[in-house]
DNA sequence: AAACTAATGTTTGCAGTGTAAACATAATAA
DNA sequence: TTATTATGTTTACACTGCAAACATTAGTTT
């Protein structure tokens, strides 16, 4: 027998949520089949997110916790080493858990900074990766390294962006030539060399 | 008096479809309300585009279609203009028409190469931006070519990403010390200079 | 021209959605 | 102990995608 209120429902439903996003596509998560998978009523988690877009904000801000969480592992002093892990976590994210970038990056949630929490995450995270870019640059005037660092940060995320359609597309299509889809392609088939060239042009 | 036969209604929804995605996004861009707008029956879509993703397929074509038009406007010989003709146009396109622009490149439609329509209309695409990227560096080697094609293009779209996350986001988040948005602002408010460094960099 | 067929429209119906409102119960503060 | 607040449930409404049955018209065949 259970009991009437549930004790975590908030922590569980997140964690339920986390779970449904990156299986099923953040458009499929619904509050009400959140609710039934969370074995609770239809509209019970009402009570911890106000809205639908509430709840995608908590997804999302977990999405940047774990996200910081891989691309701050490598902390050697060769600075380039961490640049470019960071790049392979960065990528490796975006692929695995491609539902919950969507929610990171997409603009499911309109305005990011309505939730402090999430805002805080995303910065924390850029700070991270900017403080990477400039250690790895030897570059001092600040504007330069916010630019650089937003290129790099752009380039990767595009980079995602491309990658995940060569993922969703049928493998026959890439017998097709003159596509973008083969270019992608062969860059996949050797993202460490790409890497490579990508941190030099930094 | 109006006739049962409406004559031209696939067309019309297009471009109503069009309308409402940019006027509203593409997740507010519902079947029934397309219907409505057109003044024809809720269902009555449903004998133009099977499933709703195939409308929205329809409209990412459209949105190819006139991206390739004004990315291809600029016709110097001098091929550094051409280039940043092209990128200038397509941010001003993923800003002004931002709601398409996630229909074209966004995850709504899984699997692109399913509508043979939009997979050629996104090629011919690539393949224009392709042409001048190869023009411009003076490449020979078609894996660089492709390499370079698909480093700017993601450059690009990442940033116009962001962009277009400085849109979305209230003004007074501009004064907030140490965010990605003020790195991104400053760029945005020399998205010349940006760009001519852009450039120097492929 | 008449009759059959296919295309394109409408009506109806179902299961699912976000979310507001009223209500029930349990935990906490007074 | 009692009043309040937090957190659950039930009910209700307007909306959604889409399938099925039906209506009307356009096009094709005889």
């Amino acid at each position: 027998m259970k009991s009437y209120h549930h004790g975590n429902l908030k922590k569980e439903l997140l964690t339920c949520a986390l779970k449904m996003c990156e299986r099923d596509g953040y458009t499929k998560l619904s509050i009400r089949s959140l609710a039934k998978e969370s074995n609770v009523s239809q509209t019970a988690p009402y009570r911890h997110f106000k809205t639908k877009e509430e709840l995608y904000a908590a997804v999302a801000t977990e999405g940047f916790n774990k996200l910081y969480k891989v691309m701050s592992k490598s902390k050697s002093r060769d600075h380039k080493k961490n640049l470019i892990s960071s790049g392979k976590e960065y990528i490796n994210f975006g692929l695995k858990n491609s539902n919950t970038y969507d929610l990171m990056f997409g603009t499911a949630i309109a305005d990011f900074t309505k939730y402090p929490s999430l805002f805080i995450s995303a910065n924390k995270l850029y700070q991270h990766f900017r403080s990477e870019v400039a250690n790895h640059s030897n570059e001092k005037d600040q504007d330069r390294i916010d630019e650089k660092s937003i290129n790099t940060w752009a380039k990767i995320h595009g980079l995602v962006g491309l990658l995940r359609k060569l993922q969703a597309v049928p493998s026959k299509v890439l017998k097709i030539p003159d596509t973008p889809i083969v270019a992608i392609n062969k860059i996949s088939k050797d993202l460490d060399g790409y890497l490579e060239r990508f941190i030099e042009k930094i």
